[in-house]
DNA sequence: GTGAAAGCGCTAACAC
DNA sequence: GTGTTAGCGCTTTCAC
């Protein structure tokens, strides 16, 4: 059993609430009487119980965070920005994993809310019809990542998936190349933004630039989708894919064929997950922040918490990270010969 | 505000223990009063508060996990095995990510001693002497993920390093490779494990075999000593790497240096994280089982929380698995020829 | 500058 | 089968 308040205060010679009083620093202590308190609590090794402080202040100090799922290479950076926001504001964060579940996902939310969480994050995919009107009326503050409630009541945090999809195609027309390839994720979401942005520049490329939209959703589909491609197109052309994990399945399809990305065929990613840097060559890609979207969630909900009336999308800049598996457009009649690919 | 207890039973017109009977399904309740109590909660959208709950029952099914850095690859999983288990059992876990600060690490263990975490797992890579103090005598049920106290006090969860450099050597030596390197990790922990096991097995093998052992701890650093190596190796040999991103470091300097990783020169790492799967040719490496030891973790604390004894260090198995980074050694001439590697 | 008293929301022991 | 009572450990008036 650890020593209570009422411990300090006996051995100390005082009242609990004089034991509060220097627990909060407050300026209404007699230097003695501090003293002697706070060799009380050395001597009883004494912490006071944030269950008890709980109960009696009505706020926990505590956030929950719920995600998809952990193991996705999106999420950890995720986490970590939210955990180390948190910390610094004197919070802890209850990690949820909802392992691709809806249903553990609206388990969890009940959860939460019985331990009087301060407020909740939602680190979700695709969100259902179930979840937009539990949420729409959500007796907690709230905030989501990378999914909005169509009316907005529910403040959300997004990446500028339409610029990013502008500025890979941007990145690979000014590399010279006239033939594009987009090959899509997952239906929902955001697939749409970020091919719409692709859309726009081949629409405002100056001269003639073809673009084919093919489906290819996860790393194998991916590679799949690459390997149609290859049987129709010739080089050069540029990939962009709906995120890091079906153009690096993209990737090795190419090399499978004895097609050099690159030199060949430039391919284009999303999300900038860590696998981004490790492959060979190392992936082309559009950056999103996502420590910064942990962050901003945290501040977010701290705000809420103050009474602030919050609520709308935040969009988060985007960036073009430039490794090596794309480059210029070589002539028409480019050379495919199989030799080694240029690395990074 | 959400509703008490009390609120429910004024409403159900019964005193708040009948209330909390239902709430724990006790059979000492009438039909009549049941079907009121539950009316009146749903009525009221009551949830049980659970920091009320945890003051007066002097648990709080929290679990704290603190972790060197969620974003390193190999720790997710632990995570997932942790929460998932925890989740069963009916427990939260608060995550604590150090971000490789040891200050922090021990900030946290303070942090969760107030929140009166029922158990704290620490999955850590090194412990320095003051974390040995203090954990040895820690007021909490604690258990160590990949560390050990020396005395061996408090229950600690390891995989079969030696076993897995043993595995590692051994799949080398009957690819019929004779001249093996090891490219050693962090000084400290279980560096010396693999390289034991992998000693063991080339003492072991039939024949000659050759070993070096080279310092390249991390990705670069692997590069680095791959290069090396190169210069005065001719091939076949083989590689053994300390973890998967050493091994990836080599492999990316074997490719720039035209040296193809399988044919010419074989490559395995260790702990199976997703990159190893994910890399052009996939990686062979000795697989951690990462999701059982934070399953582990959470059912020794369980059982430590029931008042059983436990000490001393489980140790889980490993698993060999075989991508496309090792193949047999050719010929002692073996052609150096700059192609194609062979993919995964 | 300090203490007494009340109460946060729940549950366990005991009565009936 | 149900109610009464006390108390988990803290903080917050309010008094002095």
């Amino acid at each position: 059993m650890p020593a209570t308040i009422t411990d300090v205060a006996t051995l100390a010679g005082v009242s609990p609430a004089t034991v509060t009083r220097v627990l909060q620093g407050s300026p209404r202590v007699s230097p003695d009487t501090l003293e002697r308190v706070k060799a009380a609590m050395a001597e009883l090794d004494y912490r006071p119980s944030s269950v008890a402080r709980s109960l009696r202040q009505q706020r926990t100090g505590t956030l929950g965070l719920i995600v998809t799922d952990v193991n996705n290479p999106f999420y950890p950076e995720i986490v970590r920005g939210a955990e180390d926001t948190a910390r610094e504001l004197g919070d802890s964060i209850i990690l949820c994993n909802a392992a691709e579940d809806p249903e553990r996902e609206i388990a969890y939310l009940d959860l939460l809310l019985e331990r009087r969480v301060d407020g909740i994050i939602v680190a979700a995919g695709g969100l259902t019809k179930r979840h937009e009107d539990l949420l729409a009326a959500f007796p907690a503050p709230l905030v989501l990542i990378n999914a909005s409630l169509g009316r907005g009541l529910v403040p959300a945090i997004l990446s500028d998936d339409e610029a990013g999809g502008r500025a890979a195609a941007q990145h690979l027309i000014g590399l010279g190349h006239r033939q594009l390839v987009h090959i899509c994720g997952p239906a929902s979401g955001s697939t749409s933004e970020r091919l719409a942005g692709v859309r726009a520049a081949v629409a405002a490329a100056p001269g003639e630039v073809t673009l084919e939209v093919l489906e290819g959703d996860g790393y194998s589909a991916g590679g799949a989708a690459a390997r149609q491609v290859a049987a129709r197109l010739r080089p050069p052309y540029a990939i962009t894919a709906h995120n890091d994990l079906i153009a690096v399945g993209v990737m090795h399809a190419l090399f499978d064929l004895g097609i050099r990305v690159s030199q060949d065929v430039s391919v284009v990613g999303f999300d900038d997950i860590a696998l981004a840097a490790y492959v060979n060559p190392g992936l082309t890609t559009i950056a999103q922040d996502k420590f910064g979207m942990g962050r901003l969630a945290v501040e977010i909900i701290s705000r809420l918490r103050a009474g602030e009336a919050i609520r709308g999308n935040y969009v988060l800049p985007v960036r073009l990270v430039v490794r090596g598996s794309t480059g210029p457009a070589a002539g028409a009649g480019a050379r495919q010969t199989a030799a080694l690919a240029r690395r990074r």
